[in-house]
DNA sequence: TGCTATTTGCAATTTAATTGCATTAAATGA
DNA sequence: TCATTTAATGCAATTAAATTGCAAATAGCA
């Protein structure tokens, strides 16, 4: 457990939505943290690999983002279409589909991936 | 319309699931059809751009892939986790639910994205 | 402190996708 | 039909996110 390595999970844990690996290399710059953008990579990949952190990939995005697992169950995300907002949605609609989708398929479901976009209060 | 062009427009409109860049590639060279990778690309490009295809990027994959827009109304997809088979889910879900998160997070909803993956009939 | 296993930084690499540019093919219309 | 304009193509180079090799630095522990 390195200081670079606490600074990664810190701003991980004190941001409510999930952040990129450049903008994580960003603020830690910012906040006077010396740290190669590999290393955030890197660090990101361990993290993952341990179950601490969880990778999302969002439809309009070309970067991967990254959020704590701790105390956030499975849950989805909207994001704004004009400044890139991005919220947690709480609930999780799906549950119930899973069994009507086998049904129809005849696949076995596993995960599903779900998001909205939109546009956010401000942006209206 | 150009000859490759049209070989492109045919190989998605004879195929019932979206297909990636190089998949169009491969299977062009296997009919003989002489055309450049960028050149997929690029009909690609044209194709969405006048609203005859649709991209496709599924979150478990890196590339993204192209169906026909025609006669193929809003749908999702389900993918198989063992062998990559790809089918679409014809109903969607998602259109009664939009009130509530619109209620929720104060967001004005546009689109969402939406898929499924586990494991089909022949990997189950 | 000294030793070992990990982690880090930097440079190079990978892969999907895009762009510049000269060449080729399509399309228009006289 | 043939000349002229317009758009598409092939090849090479580029971009951007992510990954990897490797030597140097650091953490954890005796
Ligand atoms: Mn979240
Ligand atoms: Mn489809
Ligand atoms: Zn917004
Ligand atoms: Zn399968």
């Amino acid at each position: 457990m390195t200081r670079t390595r606490q600074a990664v999970l810190g701003l991980l844990e004190s941001t409510k939505y999930p952040l990129s690996p450049s903008e994580l290399y960003a603020r830690l710059k910012k906040q006077n943290v010396a740290i190669d953008l590999v290393t955030v990579y890197r660090n990101l990949h361990a993290l993952k690999a341990i179950g601490v952190v969880r990778q999302i990939k969002l439809h309009q995005e070309e970067q991967f983002r990254y959020e704590m697992e701790e105390g956030r169950e499975h849950h989805h995300h909207i994001r704004c279409k004009s400044c890139g907002k991005i919220e947690d949605l709480l609930l999780c609609p799906l549950k119930k589909l899973t069994a009507l989708i086998e049904q129809e398929t005849r696949f076995l479901v596993g995960d599903h991936s779900l998001e909205f976009s939109g546009w956010c209060p401000k942006c209206q």
